[in-house]
DNA sequence: TTTGACTGGTTGCAAAAAACAACTGGACAA
DNA sequence: TTGTCCAGTTGTTTTTTGCAACCAGTCAAA
């Protein structure tokens, strides 16, 4: 089992959204509310189709992501993150926070950012909440 | 100043980092004590010179290093984070620690981590002070 | 029941980035 | 002065990305 560079836990997570696009995705569907393909192909970086069925792909391997059909639309997938991917919020936090310090961010940006950075464990275990909520909604069916 | 796919927090951090070797570089020199480009360029993943140089130059560029010439050997370059590569650790850290959790990871690795995690702001701060000793003692000449 | 817009994709091609290997010229230590 | 180490550079191949056009199934309204 060696398709890996080294076992180091900086590269082990790289290997996974050591990339341009893919925690655009998780973002779209962690902070976005976004669950439609057609949704994050909207999203403003303007992601390319085929690009994005890579990664989802490659996140549903990984356990990251999971994808069910939509109850009201034969043809629409829903995708919605598992505990594995919802695991990943402090990660895209702390991100976050350092671009509101160190990049040129929006106003209002900054402000949902610093609202999660100080509202403590609270706020995010209350988003992680209706993130697993969402998920078990989908995958009881 | 539209060379950005967007202005959201995370995806200016990723316009920065979001690739499979910049965030290599920095662990190297934020947990590894590596400071020269023969150092960088033996870490297990082994990175190729070339995009060692340009991953280097554009960390330069973005202000995250610094390359300043060794005081006993002429041709070496010593490589220092600044202040804002420093800010990066608590990214770092989250991302490790996201690892140890859901991938494959050395026991002697995971331990490191969990005392990173666990050793609080007060372990953090310490390294930060370190690192920001070492890029005092070379910017100071 | 036809129409037209929307769904999650796929395909083919061009451009950019990464990987690989060989090489360079200056510096150092013996 | 010889061999080793230094930070890179150069040229080529391979892989990944970006772009645009396209597709068949689905749905809601006329």
């Amino acid at each position: 089992m060696k398709n890996c560079k080294s076992y180091c836990p900086i590269n082990q997570a790289l290997e996974v959204f050591g990339d341009k696009w893919t925690l655009l995705i998780i973002r779209d569907i962690m902070f976005d509310e976004k669950r439609y393909f057609r949704e994050m192909l909207g999203s403003d970086e303007k992601i390319a189709s085929n690009i994005l069925t890579d990664r989802l792909n490659k996140l549903e391997e990984f356990g990251i992501l999971i994808k069910t059909k939509d109850a009201h639309h034969k043809q629409k997938n829903v995708y919605s993150l598992t505990d594995k991917g919802i695991d990943l919020m402090p990660v895209m936090i702390q991100m976050a926070h350092w671009s509101t310090k160190h990049r040129e961010v929006s106003e209002k940006d900054k402000a949902h950012v610093m609202e999660l950075v100080n509202g403590g464990q609270k706020l995010q275990d209350k988003m992680s909440d209706a993130l697993r909520e969402a998920l078990k909604s989908v995958s009881k069916k």
